[in-house]
DNA sequence: GTGGTCTAGACCACT
DNA sequence: GTGGTCTAGACCACG
């Protein structure tokens, strides 16, 4: 279910969590279901208890898990709509710097053969 | 030659350095180019001349220009190179936010759609 | 614990910006503490509220500071670590044209007496 | 007389130029001393006789010759005031970005132990 | 209360 | 004439 790249650029800790709030948002992962444990967790993947100790303390701190000491770390009420959230800031941020890239010179074309390009060419070019 | 909307929430001075990055883009303003003077402008625009010196000043904070106490304000030989380079980096920033939203669930159809209603929208959204 | 000189040739907010870095480099002003604000600063010092303001956006054009609308002005996480990255920069430019320099002819003695010159005289030159 | 670095990181025209300013400097090439021709200079060095013109056009672009076609490339008149000129201001230069690190933190001591350095130490450190 | 922007009018140093 | 700085006083949006 988990995967992590020892050899990538970005930091371990920070796939853990990015799968984590995949999980969230794809509703595998509800409001009060419990995470596997650090322990658990560490064996699994092979990675260092305090590399998981790091991803679950982050999840805590930008409020999307809850952990009940001796018990474990549960997802938290809000974090769908933590996440929510966060996706519509990002939108916005989307929104202005596009503004700024069609003011720079940058065509609707353009964008629309790049957001093709990474979403795998799974859009024909013609529209 | 101008146009300065005193009733838009974006300040008076980014819509000057706006409009001068424009004409150097499109290069009706080249390098070695004089702009003109602070008083002068303020005359045409009827601006206070406070706020066109601090247009001028992030022109050339920005590197796009040299001031030049005494003779004027012009176009530095780095110019265009500056704004290309910004472009080219604000695109890198456009497409790993672009990555991100897709991972957090936005459809390629949805991209699609803000581009054409961005584009569509000549005016400013804003007031 | 502020001191601006109004007859200094060095502008105003040049030295309001310049002592703020010291602070920060001395450790007496650490990483999200707050500035004091524009307006008590302005009566403190007997500048013009306007001046201070200048001097703020300096420090935040630099990253050592973060402006929040409505609440203060705030020293950045990033702040130290910048104004060690600048010393480094301006060391390196300050080795080039010592180099520079003695292709053209002066001596070593030449820069150990400019040194010693510079390192007595405590006082601006200026005026 | 010359020495040219193919593999070396600054260009070669500018190495030329650079040799130039030596000589001129040094008093081995004095006002109204012809230069090399073009074309000898390119076969003593094996360089393109191009180059050596770049080399050439940027030395009367800075008033340090004048080139008198038909005839030939001859040191200007104001050659030694002109490299005497920029010497002080790259003096000018130095001393500020002294003054500057100073305030920053660095102390005399440091600067006396680059010198040396970078002098090659032929100084001692006891002073 | 906070920061941010703008106007009006003034002075300086430099060319 | 030019750009650069400063003062005085005002208004806005935000928290």
């Amino acid at each position: 279910m988990f995967r992590v790249d020892i050899m990538s650029r970005i930091p371990v800790y920070e796939q853990i969590t990015g799968q984590f709030e995949q999980l969230i948002r794809a509703g595998l992962l509800s409001p009060k279901d419990k995470l596997p444990s650090v322990r658990q967790l560490s064996l699994d993947l092979s990675i260092n208890p305090n590399t998981i100790q790091k991803a679950f303390g982050e999840l805590d701190r930008r409020g999307l898990t809850t952990s009940v000491p001796g018990k474990g770390v549960f997802v938290s009420d809000e974090a769908v709509e933590i996440l929510k959230q966060r996706s519509r800031q990002k939108m916005g941020d989307w929104i202005s710097l596009t503004k700024e890239l069609m003011e720079a010179g940058v065509s609707a074309k353009d964008f629309h053969q790049s957001i093709d390009a990474l979403a795998g060419g799974e859009h024909d070019t013609g529209k």
